[in-house]
DNA sequence: CGCTTCTTTCAGAAATTTGTGAAGTTAAGG
DNA sequence: CCTTAACTTCACAAATTTCTGAAAGAAGCG
């Protein structure tokens, strides 16, 4: 490991992070861009970035920039500011937002429910692929509400790691 | 919604479940294929199903259904049953296994973390974006601990909506 | 042992996804 | 208003992924 320097961000060790981590969400089912854009922002010391600068760094053109950032946006995964003096806009990862937002595959869990109760309904709840249906649906239904709750103790954990981080 | 009789499965209700509910973990991040085997083994009555039967149900070559179980095999989602007497082989989900085993992107976080160890290292823990990647770390191992909780406590709330299901 | 039945592997065709360049749109600043 | 700097959209080319058919590999059964 090369000695860090507060002073001199390396490129290279910036870049070997972003497209590792990168890759990692990928495997785990994000969009290849998405997920590139997001790494870089998570390594960024100010935690925003330009389009220009999100190019650069990614060697990638301002459609997919554009194109990355409208999907994380949508996910809830950035915030776009508009810099008051100028048209260029910045992205930004706010710290405790991102996992919020990791946490709000709640929505997926939700449509998960919704498929479930549908099959349960139509295969007959009294029929061995029905209770089997019903079963995993009630998983989801208690996954969601602990959810809640963990994220609440998150908070107070996180409380104890860093002190009171605003 | 038809009238659902335990006696006779409607072939086409089936079908709109697993499609419906595979296209759903699609979304999620899930593979085509292995997704609509899986809905297909959690729609069945028995939980399992021959290689055949995958084949027709989904309208796909024993090909397709072999690559897709492999895969789901690997995420131990489902098990291979050899029958004594054929050489043909049932593929079965185990109720209770299969939750179990989407809870094995444990897999997936630990991935994570280490990625993030290794920003966290060669960006320098002083720097802000090695504090944000820090903070970020923090939560998935935060998350990890809580999870293996969380199914002991699913565990138990199973046992008062279901009974003892051995 | 060889036949038969099932599964797996593999090369390639087809479909889907992904990123680019270029034109289009919006809004700041003169 | 017009110019200009940015962001976005869109059609298309390239790369990747996905599924198939065919051939090869196991394993029961006669």
């Amino acid at each position: 490991m090369a000695e860090p320097n507060a002073e001199e961000r390396d490129p290279e060790a910036v870049s070997r992070f972003v497209e590792g981590f990168a890759a990692q969400l990928v495997e785990a089912g994000m969009q290849r861009m998405p997920a590139r854009v997001f790494a870089a922002l998570l390594a960024s010391d100010s935690g925003a970035m330009t389009s220009a600068e999100l190019g650069e760094q990614l060697q990638v053109s301002p459609a997919a920039v554009s194109g990355a950032v409208r999907y994380l946006a949508q996910q809830h995964m950035v915030s776009r500011e508009r810099e008051p003096g100028s048209r260029r806009e910045r992205y930004r990862v706010h710290s405790n937002q991102w996992y919020e937002a990791l946490t709000n595959r709640d929505a997926v869990l939700k449509r998960w429910e919704l498929a479930l109760r549908a099959g349960v309904d139509s295969l007959g709840p009294a029929t061995p692929a029905g209770r089997r249906l019903s079963e995993t649906l009630a998983f989801f239904e208690f996954v969601d509400g602990e959810i809640a709750a963990m994220m609440e103790r998150w908070r107070a954990h996180r409380e104890t790691l860093f002190g009171d981080g605003t």
